[in-house]
DNA sequence: ACCTGAACACCGTTCAAGT
DNA sequence: ACCTGAACACCGTTCAAGT
């Protein structure tokens, strides 16, 4: 009679909070995660979560750590192109898990020590390879959100779903008018459709995404063969 | 006696509360920019922005109409990679103006006349420069954010302000800290410092952004010296 | 045509209290 | 040590009403 039918509720921690909001925001889209939804779906008062994190903030921290975890260690025993190159694409298959960890590693500014790490062992591939201090230094700047696996993309298709309107003749029209407003906008995006199928559109992010890491790879290559250093560099305006 | 001292009152535009907006965000930071907050500024109630804009949303669409129509336009007799440079160059100046552009570029997904006529001449540039249509696909998407002057930065110095602490004793120990657990981190960040002052760190991040900017316009330059089509290149897994 | 007032359904977070 | 309840100061937005 004394132990009633509540559950033997499983006492929380930080890591089931993390782990929680993680898939929340996998499901519902992180403008959808609040602390209170958070504390609903842990069956808990809102101000329980205050006990493992200090505050949203933090919990965006710590999700991040999270999924920063997930990314691949380096590839031992390979080339430093081949090493970044399989890293960055490790980190792109992490963010197509977590659509949301976009945005959030965008805003986050602290360097929590997951993230640090992935810093940490990046810089160790380009050292090991050769690369300077100097020119390690500005090449991971050249990378920025590239190596996280992602970029700010203009013409970003899976982030506008459900574009083309239903109607047929409406659809006409609205292409004419771009065609004549905005005719370069219109011959390239036509230019370079490598896949003919709407649906696998996923290729076509990915074939760009590697096309401007290529460039950028053996641009490095070429700076590290010419032992490029930044005192050296001219700075043309 | 019937005309009391109420002021009177400019009629409300969408103009005048798009600029209010953008002002409004200059001074107080995106974050706190709030509808409520805006009508407060303007001397109206909230509900009064209602009959301009349609909901937050397109306020912020109207915000970056309104910056992005200060990039300056392409510059006219000028080799296709210094034109480009240059633009891309305006658009720092632009967010260097507006701090929170940055974010709200990244968060917006719809493209407004002001950002499809940027897309447009900045795209006329490559092809008036000889690139293929096929190729300035491509290399727009290279481009990426990088267009609007910005990328993500992994150290971003600027917007992780007021960092070390007063202590210099607790300085002294984190930098110890920081040694032990990421020695390669510490030694790229301390091998290219270009600008000795702590002061013009704005200095560097421009170096770092044309580093990064440079690397590719070369980058394309080969590709289209070569006659680079995505038909004929070899996805290398 | 434009602005207002009151209300609704949300937020993150503090504080004092419960077990 | 951990969770709760009530409250505070905010949000964006709808709806019916005013001029």
């Amino acid at each position: 009679m004394a132990q009633v039918l509540v559950a033997p509720r499983v006492r929380l921690n930080r890591d089931r909070v993390l782990q929680a909001a993680v898939g929340l925001a996998d499901q519902v889209g992180i403008e959808a995660l609040s602390m209170r939804r958070l504390a609903e779906e842990l069956g808990v008062v809102p101000m329980a979560l205050y006990k493992h994190v200090a505050n949203k903030d933090e919990l965006l921290d710590g999700m991040v750590e999270v999924i920063v975890a997930e990314i691949d260690p380096p590839a031992r025993d390979a080339e430093w192109k081949t090493a970044v190159r399989l890293r960055v694409l490790s980190a792109r298959q992490m963010l197509l898990r977590h659509p949301w960890a976009r945005s959030v590693l965008e805003s986050r500014t602290t360097h929590t020590p997951a993230v640090l790490d992935y810093l940490e062992s990046t810089i160790g591939i380009f050292l090991a390879g050769g690369f300077s201090a100097d020119l390690t230094h500005h090449v991971m700047h050249a990378l920025g959100s590239r190596m996280w696996g992602f970029t700010q993309e203009l013409f970003d298709a899976s982030a506008d779903p459900a574009r083309p309107p239903a109607d047929p003749a409406v659809q006409a029209a609205q292409m004419q008018a771009m065609a004549e407003r905005y005719p370069q906008i219109l011959q390239i995006s036509s230019a370079a459709a490598h896949d003919d199928s709407v649906v696998a559109h996923g290729c076509d992010d990915r074939f760009e995404f590697e096309f401007a890491l290529d460039l950028l790879l053996d641009g490095f290559e070429r700076l590290r063969a010419a032992d490029w250093s930044s005192s050296s560099a001219t700075r043309t305006a």
